[in-house]
DNA sequence: TGTATAAAGTGGTACTACCACTATGGAGGC
DNA sequence: GCCTCCATAGTGGTAGTACCACTTTATACA
């Protein structure tokens, strides 16, 4: 990564005049997803500060994401995870802004580039997903595998696309929309499609799939945008 | 995904089976941005855990970007900051996940959404500011004022969408490549246009800014597309 | 060789004392 | 009456200790 040696500027730069922090986070890149993280008592003293101080920071750092303490274990380097972005999300929420359309309109940009980028990817083993997830669809009518194929398209849409902050995203953008759901019909039974919807969305899912193996970018947005605009929240 | 029907709550489910971030989550759900939480000794007695502890959740919240503690004053349900989500991505980039690229790719999704929005919401006034950032860039031929310019429309094209969540996670993005462009290039004059290329970047921006006037959506996000075909990080 | 148990290591919590900073309000001057 | 200054109370931040609960590892035993 950054190899200049003037590099105390954007890393001093992310948390302020703390040094703590910064030193973390460099530690951090030097560190590989899965990776263990010296124990709070080394690094205290590796860092100069008492536990009680390392361990604020851990928690920030923690909070945000990129790391994971585990009781009796250790504190490792974490994948970024979409559901700690969906946790904030969710709270933001609760305070009035952020309201759920703007969260679904995000949603379908995020579908949109996928598309266009599925195209130009064009992976015939990911493309494949999306061809099954059509296929179970079609084949099943209980109304619980139909949503789960519903998402499995969606999601292999997604995966399609090979690019990982398109994947993040939309994944947590799922994970929150599904929290929400959950709160809102916790017993209502998941709005189960009427056939003629089940049609129309396999319908639907079906153009995507044919615009995207066509290799018509334009063709692949529009797929997509002719589904939401039918079958909002779908 | 999980669909036990044992889910209390999703509050619960956020935090896990801790009692303390549970009820720290619903306490901010209650507040408004900008709002002061009790006094970390008061909430200790009040959620009968340490200060210790009490601080450590704090703060995870704080790296969530959901509330700020500022020494002498108090701690404060924040706004969801774009620049929390910004840190958390930047440190996922060094660890080798989260390639660049694909973070601009979500950024071209977003500002292609924006205008699609922004046809939509038609604010004459939003529109306006994108208006004059065009024309400003017009008048320059200061490589520094020609570079806010074109933030200036950027920015203007996300605000006319009117759309929260889709400002937020540009905002995020637009903090992050800045603060890696700075570190790559700290002292590297700002990569000045050349005389042709800023005239090639004007005519993009006037096609987006006629587009949305227009009132075609798709024209519109065709325009968006072709801008960042053509110049690929504006 | 395999299993059970002990030991070492880890993060989590509690409590105390103190520091540095901020805001508040009252005393003093104008 | 009004403003300035400053002591003070209140806040988050840090340090250090001791201990707990859990996990992992090493050891002893069968």
């Amino acid at each position: 990564m950054t190899v200049d040696a003037t590099t105390t500027t954007s890393l001093s730069d992310l948390f302020g005049d703390d040094p703590v922090s910064a030193a973390l986070a460099a530690l951090i890149r030097t560190l590989e997803p899965g990776d263990k993280l010296p124990s709070e008592r080394d690094l205290a003293v590796q860092l100069q500060v008492s536990r009680t101080a390392l361990r604020d920071r851990l928690g920030v750092l923690e909070g945000l994401g990129v790391l994971k303490r585990r009781k009796g274990s250790g504190t490792f380097v974490e994948q970024l995870q979409p559901s700690a972005l969906a946790t904030a999300l969710n709270l933001a929420m609760g305070s009035s802004h952020l309201p759920l359309e703007s969260l679904e309109s995000v949603r379908i940009a995020l579908e949109r580039q996928a598309a266009r980028e599925a195209v130009k990817q064009s992976d015939p083993v990911l493309i494949a997903y999306m061809r099954r997830a059509i296929d179970t669809m079609k084949a099943t009518d209980d109304h619980r595998e139909v949503i789960i194929a519903d998402r499995a398209f969606h999601q292999s849409l997604l995966r399609a696309a090979g690019n990982a902050a398109l994947t993040f995203f939309a994944d947590a953008l799922t994970n929150l929309l599904q929290q929400d759901l959950e709160d809102r019909s916790a017993r209502l039974q998941h709005a189960r499609l009427s056939e003629e919807r089940q049609q129309l969305v396999i319908h639907h899912h079906e153009r995507i799939y044919e615009a995207i193996l066509s290799g018509d970018a334009d063709l692949a947005m529009a797929a997509v945008d002719a589904h939401f605009d039918a079958l909002p929240a779908s």
